[in-house]
DNA sequence: AACAGTTTTTGACATAAATCAAGGAAACAG
DNA sequence: CTGTTTCCTTGATTTATGTCAAAAACTGTT
């Protein structure tokens, strides 16, 4: 039951590899369960391998000193996480969690510099991969400083819309209090906020299945991020 | 006076290379001049390269609908910007300007790529780069995440103070709007922050010379981010 | 079915920071 | 220098969102 090796060949770090490349790194690989809740690396630590997720789902996140949580990342299967030191040669700059009961694949610092000094299209498809999370981060950064709570909120729903390829209906694949935190908020805004977007017949709450009653009006939100009361 | 060759093979990008690769690679690079203000590329634009700055200083930034502006990184000599879309095969994710009378020099994509496949020090040199700006990243938005104005602004110095290796005095090198908007925030808050921060003898401000006062009460905002008024 | 635990919602209130408006200082060009 | 433009500061006010406290709605478990 090692479906370890189609997961890495699907992912976009390691597709296009021969099988036995994938065989090699599998082999250098280490997989370790990861139970909800349970931590995987802390910020700071120094950090001498980096992981794939294999299944379930990874939240890599910064705390406050006062406690407040800002989740930076969410990865699923065939995602990988905690690259950055080893290419920086410094410590973890946040920490990683599973959010589900869920399955990762380490691989130690040396063994996959090796691989990629010999093997070009792997070189590029990190180069990707870093490059596609920066694109992220400044679209976080945006929503942080330039736009509100209601704006992040509609935008949220409409990345899900596409990413679920359903039009008009989405299921929240995390707690709404994990949103709030994603959104770089607290669940209490979240929820106020959710009440005013029903209210304004914009979306219909169920539970964790979202209905998007006027995508037009979502998309004037998303950019403008006015709501009149 | 051709100092390209100089900043290239000091950079962190290119440090390491061969004499006759820095010069096969400014044989592909076109030098331009930027002034003040002027735009190099813009969000949404293709991107079928990426820069170095050679003189001066490039801001990459982003607007909000309303005009808003926030800076994300602030390049100066040596420092390679706009390489995403080389390997995201997307569009810029944000503008850049010159913040003063600068120098770019610009890499065609291909050229580019191809280096890096036969070169694999460049391909590292260039995933540290990522890898870095990834960091800084993670930093920026537990920022404006998690800290308010005065301990992104305690921080802001403190680092400066590392970076210009002076522990007690430090001297901008943008204006204070600039710093307002790199710090996510605007001039009249940045300004109330700064006398706040006089009037309790943390600093003392002279136009862009700030002397670092009291470096125990700068760390403590900067972590804590409380200020008695 | 009933319990303990968590997650979500709601209300009243506090506050950091934005906005609006205007005056002052500094930088720059002629 | 001297006028003009840009940058910076200050005050009064508004607003979005966080805080605190408690109730309500789920979740899964014996």
């Amino acid at each position: 039951m090692n479906r370890s090796k189609d997961v890495l060949s699907q992912s976009i770090l390691f597709s296009g590899l021969p099988e036995q490349d994938i065989a090699a790194l599998t082999a250098i690989a280490v997989e370790k369960p990861v139970a909800p809740g349970e931590l995987i690396f802390s910020e700071g630590d120094p950090g001498d391998g980096f992981y794939v997720t294999l299944e379930g789902m990874i939240k890599v996140y910064k705390l406050s000193t006062e406690g407040k949580e800002q989740i930076l990342h969410m990865f699923g299967p065939g995602e990988p996480f905690g690259e950055v030191p080893v290419f920086s040669g410094k410590a973890f700059p946040a920490s990683a969690e599973g959010v589900k009961k869920s399955r990762v694949l380490f691989f130690p610092r040396k063994a996959f510099r090796d691989l990629i000094t010999t093997n070009p299209s792997v070189a590029m498809n990190m180069l990707a991969v870093l490059s596609r999370r920066l694109r992220n981060f400044t679209i976080q950064v945006e929503n942080l400083s330039l736009k509100e709570v209601p704006a992040r909120l509609a935008g949220y729903f409409l990345l899900q819309a596409e990413e679920q390829k359903n039009p008009d209906t989405i299921t929240l694949n995390i707690s709404k209090g994990q949103l709030a935190s994603f959104l770089g908020t607290i669940p209490e805004t979240l929820s106020r906020m959710l009440r005013k977007m029903s209210e304004q017949g914009l979306v219909e709450v169920q539970g964790r299945i979202i209905r998007l009653l006027d995508r037009p009006g979502l998309e004037d939100l998303a950019e403008f991020g006015k709501m009149e009361d």
